[in-house]
DNA sequence: CACTTTTCCCAAAACGTTTTGGAAAAAGGA
DNA sequence: TCCTTTTTCCAAAACGTTTTGGGAAAAGTG
């Protein structure tokens, strides 16, 4: 039985695919149905403890693993979860983007999904590349991130009713589910905070508008400044862009110290730190001592950089993990609207963040 | 017969998957069986123009896919490749990797493939993850980035005749499929040209030792150095750590200006360019003027920095492409062997390749 | 017209699981 | 002992394709 075993296991396929073997296979060796090797190995009471033992020490010993595909047939599941990123939206910023990924991806695993990737070049690819995901029924749910205010993604996955998880938060009416970083609360944090250290002109070098996350920085801005008794200046707002981050931020680095009052301080994402550190330079203004900067996400040149820079750090790992748990529910059939979780932000506070001088 | 095809859509499912129709209910709207359907789809000689043009127009109005789990399992293909990146290795150095993914992933969706993406915190979960992907029959191949001179994945690989294509090279004998740039040729490039401008004193701040990209760039600096008539000073060269590039290479960059003959110009990988900046800076040393540097890779910041930086400028999208086809070639039972491409690296003169002062 | 070839279609099997709906054997209850 | 319940197993169906191996009808050939 052993050679009849190994016949099967050699065969005449290609090298790799007889390395592996079969539930029907497995069953032979064990003498048992198909049906109760399957059974014993998903522990369902109706086989003996005795068996189930014996079925699966055989399977460990085989190196048996069911064939996914099969079981996805069969199961109606493709237990897998999809994902666009647009990278000319510069959402690639350093370690960020990549401790969301990075939690999604282990979590995703741990429940024995898989996580496939599509890379758009702009908005209409990525609406493309989501719909070969879903009407192509490769995918049981969606997970979404970079999210725009008015963002056609989720009306389509509404409109059908396809499993979804927002990294963010869209304007819509209908419940969806979404893990967001409260964005709002971060930074009035950030604003009291250097009101409180004396700073009474403070600006925000914000996001692209369109986008979702903005919005809350400008309310946590604006209430911040509220709390503090500050007056709101419009001068004082300015907003880059996502396609080059660094040039723009620059630009308007220059820009908002041409005012009469310029700012002693300035908020804004770290993606921007780099024009903003050039725009500074080029003014002869020391970032910290001249004027006192907290950026949002805990990028790696904030902590490289002398004076180091003080940030808001998203936990954006953990928040990866929710956004997938999240979405399992709703695979499973759960009320979208039950998950909305909106994550604090902590503060870390370095050099940069001094009072005025 | 109208409603009873609705009566089977709407079906007593869950919402999404009733929306979707099936090889059999479009054959019998056709009228047709789902043998004829499927081989006029696939365009198959034995089916007349007539019907096939008839099924076609019926599949593209049904808004019929045919199901890829149930194509896969028929076919025993996943029709799916895998990669698997090790953040914490610093990978995602801003466009570089992007723009190998964008390629990658582009291809893969072209010839109807997934890419499935896994994210591994070190060198063990990397290889664990691969396992996973392979023994778990989840994919057809694999590609593997960031490669080692000893590196394990690929023996591992070897040993059970799995497809494979690698982007980069290792130390191994028997013949594999790879797609690398050549950074030999780069580097011996950006050491002659400086050589050329009267640089005399050429430092190589290289990649961490232990992978194999590192090894052809000093082999080119090396190389460029004696094509030059200069004598190579093992002072000259220092290596920094992807755990993290710029503090290492901050701290080496000092080093290297204790020489009592401190070099005037620096060959490097962009990655490390924000430690080397830095340490200039502290020098009282500026970029360019008073320190050629030339980076590997055309990264965001090389072209915002002013002065902006010089560089040797992979074309990743393109190789991300070629991987990908040459993965394909190899599934199909093709040699890996005859797949070996060293694709040029293009240098991109800006302001930071000045003659010494 | 009779025969062969070509054209066009299809029933059945197969891919490797899980689930359904029993059925035989063992145990419990009187 | 006989009947009922529990335990333990399994054959068959199902998931939705593609491939295999014909077979009937139409077209060509003499």
């Amino acid at each position: 039985m052993f050679l009849e075993q190994l016949g099967n296991r050699i065969g005449f396929g290609e090298g790799f695919k007889s390395m592996t073997i079969n539930l029907k296979q497995l069953s032979k060796l064990l003498k048992l149905s198909p049906t109760t090797v399957s059974r014993a190995l998903a522990d369902y009471p109706d086989v003996s403890a005795k068996t189930r033992a014996r079925v699966k020490q055989m399977a460990i010993q085989q190196g048996y693993q069911p064939n996914p595909v099969a079981r996805r047939l069969q199961k109606g599941k493709t237990e897998t979860i999809g994902i666009v990123i647009t990278p000319e939206q510069n959402y690639f910023s350093d370690t960020f983007f990549i401790d969301l990924l990075s939690g999604i991806s282990n979590q995703i695993t741990r429940a024995g999904y898989e996580l496939i990737l599509g890379v758009a070049s702009d908005e209409e690819h990525e609406m493309q590349s989501m719909r070969r995901m879903v009407e192509g029924k490769r995918v049981d749910g969606m997970i979404l991130t970079l999210i725009r205010e008015q963002d056609p993604r989720v009306g389509y996955l509404l409109d059908r009713d396809f499993p979804f998880v927002l990294y963010g938060r869209t304007r819509e009416t209908r419940p969806y589910a979404f893990v967001d970083m409260d964005g709002k609360q971060a930074f009035e944090k950030a604003c009291t905070y250097l009101a409180g250290l004396g700073h009474r002109r403070i600006a925000l070098l914000n996001g692209e508008p369109g986008f979702m996350f903005p919005v809350g920085c400008r309310e946590g801005y604006e209430s911040g400044l509220f709390l503090s008794g500050l007056e709101l200046d419009p001068d004082l707002i300015r907003e880059w862009k996502h396609k080059d981050p660094s040039q723009s931020s620059y630009r308007w680095t220059l820009e908002l110290f041409k005012n009469d009052n310029p700012p002693t301080a300035i908020l804004f994402q770290t993606e921007a730190v780099n024009g903003i550190f050039k725009g500074l330079d080029e003014l002869d203004l020391q970032p910290g001592k001249d004027v006192a900067l907290i950026g949002y996400d805990d990028l790696e040149i904030a902590r490289i950089h002398r004076p180091s820079l003080s940030v808001l750090r998203p936990q954006a790992r953990e928040a990866g993990q929710r956004v997938v748990n999240i979405l399992l529910e709703v695979i499973k059939g759960e009320d979208p609207g039950k998950f909305q979780e909106i994550h604090q932000v902590e503060m870390v506070i370095r050099e940069t963040s001094l009072p005025p001088s």
